[in-house]
DNA sequence: GTGAAAGCGCTAACAG
DNA sequence: CTGTTAGCGCTTTCAC
C-alpha cells in the first residue's frame, strides 16, 4: 500500500495540493463540490493524513503528556481513566510515562514530553521528588502544566487535589464520635505533602474533641497490608492501649483488620478501623472497611476540563493558576459502626 | 524563552547545522572536540531536540500505540504498566487510547494511530468487537500489530495470552479433587474467546473426572459482585444441589462470597470457591479467596518484548506470527481448601 | 474559489 | 572530518 499524501489526491483531481488541504480542513473558501470530490478521492486512496507534518507546521501537537508515579495502582490508573476519556472527547491523545516514584524516571519523562513537543502536561509527582522537581522547566518554556493529588511545592500552576486535611479530619471526627478515644494513626515518614495533611486532620480532630496527642499513638512507615499487621503486633505486644486504627491508606487498613482478627480483637466493638482511599475491596471484605473516597476518576476528569478550559483561552501562565480541591467523603461501613 | 533549534547552536560554533546534528547523533565521523562544544553548547541554550521534526524526515516516531478497552480495570491498567515498563527501558513511548469497549471508539483509536504514525500498535480488542475489526488495515498497511489476552478472531498476527483452557479445566479440577461434585460455573453470556475457553476447560475437567454436565449449573450473565450474589439467590431459591462455584473472574466470586455468607453455608466445609484474576482483594478477604493468576504485569512485559523484537528483525510481518501462551498458576486459598 | 510558494526542524545522501 | 543540498507532508500567507 503506497503512502498517500494530499499530492496525490491532488494530481487525481487536478487540482492544487493546497486546495486539498483546504478541502480536508473544511476551509470556508473552497466550494462545496470541490470538497466532496476531495473528500470521496482520499476516502477511496485510502488517504490517513499525517499528524507528524501538520503538527510540524502548526506547532500543535494535539497531544498530551501524562507523567503519574505507577499506573499498577488503582488509584493512579483510575485517574488516567478520566484524564483520557476527557480528552479523548476533546480530540486530544494521551503520552503515557511512568515515573516508578524515581525522580530520575521522572526526568526522563519530562524530557520526554518536551522533545516530543506536547501541547501540554498533566503529572502527579513521584516520592522522591523535592521543590518543583524538574517542573519548573516546563513552565519556563512556556508550556501548560497541571498536576493532580501530588503536587510539587514552589510552584504555583493549576491542580486538582482532594482536602487531605478535610479526609483526615473527618475520619478522626467520626472514630471520635463514634466513642473510640484512643486513635491510633499509620502515616508513612517520607515528607509528601498529601500525606501530611490527613496527618494534621488527625491532630486538628483530636484537638478540637479535647483528646490527648500521644506520640505512641501515631505510626510513621511505609504503606502495605505487611506493615499494618505489624503495627498492631507491635501495639499489642507493647500493651498500647488503643480502640481504634485510622490509617492513611486502604492497603493498611485491611493488614491492621487481619491482624486484629487473628488476635481475637473484635471489629468495630472492641476497636475501630478506618482507611482512606476507598479501594475496590474495602467495600467486599468483611467486616467491610470504613474509608474515604477521593473520587479518582471524578479528579481525572476535573484536570482534564480544567486543562483544557485554560488551553483555550490562550494565555495559560497570564492567570493566577486555578486550584480545584474536590471535597472527599467518609464512607461509614462496618468497620467503625458501633 | 526563543525556541533553540540545531541552527542556532551552528550559528554559535560558527559550523554548520549538520555538524550540529551529526554531533547530537553521536556520529562516528564527527571530532570528539566538536561533539563536546555542541553537547556544552546545546546544554547552554536549553536545546531539546525536536521528536516531530526528526520522526517527519526518518519516519520512524518511536511511538507505540497502546490501544485497551479501559484503564480502570485492574486488569488492562497492570499489563498497560508492563508495557510502558519495557518500552520505555527501550526508548519507546506510549500513546494510550481507550475503547471503553465500544467498536466505534476502538476504530477512532486505530484512526488516531495510524494519522499519528505509530511505529506500532498492541491491542486488546472490546467486548463488541467482531472478526477482525478495524485491524485488518493496520495489517494491510505493514504497521507491526499484536495483541495481548483479547485477540480478534481471523486476524494472524502475535499475540501474548493465558491460557485461559487450561486456567479453567485447573479451577474445576482442584474442585473435584477437593471431593466437590455439583460445581456451579459462572460465566458471561457475550461470545468471547477467552471466555469461552474457560467455560470449555470447566466442560472438559467435569467429562475427564466422568463428572455429569449439569445446564442448570452453568450460568451465564455479566460479570460484577451483585451478579455474583444474585445467581446465589437464584440458586438457593430454586433448590438447585450445588456444592462448589467457579467464576469467571474474581468480582463476582467475592459477590458469591458474600451472599453464601448472608445465608449462612461455611466456605469451604459447604461450599468451595474459586474465581479467577488474582484481584489485590483474593489474598485480603476472609475466607481468602482460591484464583487463578494471570500474570498481568508479565504479560504486558512479554508482549512488549516480542514486539521489540520483531521490530528489530524489520521484516514484521514475513514470519509466520508467534503466539506466546502464558501459563496461568491456580492459587489455592482458603475458600476451596478443605 | 483556487494556485504558488515558503518553511516548520530535522535526516541523510553526496561532495569535498 | 565537515559542508551542501534536498526533501519529509503539511499549514498558511499572499496572490489573482
Amino acid at each position: 500500500m503506497k503512502k498517500i499524501t494530499i499530492l496525490d489526491i491532488a494530481k487525481e483531481l487536478n487540482i492544487t495540493f493546497s486546495t486539498v488541504a483546504r478541502a480536508l480542513n473544511d476551509h470556508p473558501a473552497i466550494s462545496t463540490t470541490t470538497k466532496q470530490a476531495v473528500r470521496e478521492t482520499a476516502d477511496r486512496l485510502g488517504y490517513r493524513a499525517n499528524k507528524v507534518a501538520s503538527s510540524l507546521r502548526s506547532g500543535k501537537t494535539k497531544i498530551i503528556g501524562v507523567l503519574v508515579p505507577r499506573l499498577d495502582v488503582t488509584f493512579f490508573s483510575s485517574v488516567v481513566h478520566g484524564i483520557e476519556g476527557v480528552m479523548n472527547e476533546n480530540g486530544y491523545t494521551i503520552l503515557l510515562y511512568q515515573s516508578q516514584e524515581s525522580i530520575k524516571q521522572e526526568n526522563r519523562g519530562i524530557d520526554t514530553f518536551l522533545r516530543s513537543r506536547v501541547d501540554g502536561i498533566i503529572a502527579s509527582i513521584s516520592l522522591e521528588t523535592e521543590g518543583d522537581g524538574g517542573y519548573g522547566e516546563i513552565k519556563d518554556r512556556n508550556i501548560p502544566l497541571a498536576f493532580f493529588d501530588r503536587v510539587p511545592q514552589g510552584l504555583d500552576v493549576p491542580s486538582v487535589t482532594i482536602d487531605d486535611y478535610r479526609g483526615g479530619f473527618m475520619a478522626t471526627e467520626h472514630l471520635i464520635q463514634s466513642g473510640y478515644r484512643r486513635i491510633v494513626h499509620i502515616n508513612q515518614y517520607r515528607n509528601i505533602n498529601i500525606f501530611n495533611e490527613r496527618l494534621r486532620g488527625y491532630l486538628d480532630a483530636l484537638k478540637q474533641y479535647g483528646l490527648p496527642i500521644d506520640e505512641r499513638l501515631i505510626i510513621k512507615g511505609d504503606f502495605s497490608p505487611e506493615f499494618g499487621r505489624q503495627c498492631v503486633r507491635n501495639l499489642l505486644a507493647n500493651g498500647i492501649d488503643f480502640d481504634a486504627i485510622f490509617t492513611l491508606e486502604d492497603f493498611t487498613a485491611m493488614g491492621v483488620v487481619q491482624e486484629l482478627k487473628a488476635a481475637g480483637k473484635d471489629i468495630p466493638t472492641e476497636v475501630g478501623v478506618v482507611g482512606f482511599a476507598n479501594e475496590a475491596f474495602t467495600s467486599l471484605v468483611s467486616p467491610t472497611v470504613s474509608t474515604v473516597d477521593q473520587c479518582t476518576v471524578q479528579m481525572g476528569e476535573e484536570i482534564a476540563r480544567l486543562f483544557l478550559r485554560l488551553l483555550e483561552r490562550g494565555d495559560y501562565y497570564k492567570h493566577k493558576p486555578e486550584k480545584i480541591v474536590l471535597a472527599p467523603s467518609l464512607l461509614i461501613r462496618e468497620s467503625s459502626s458501633r
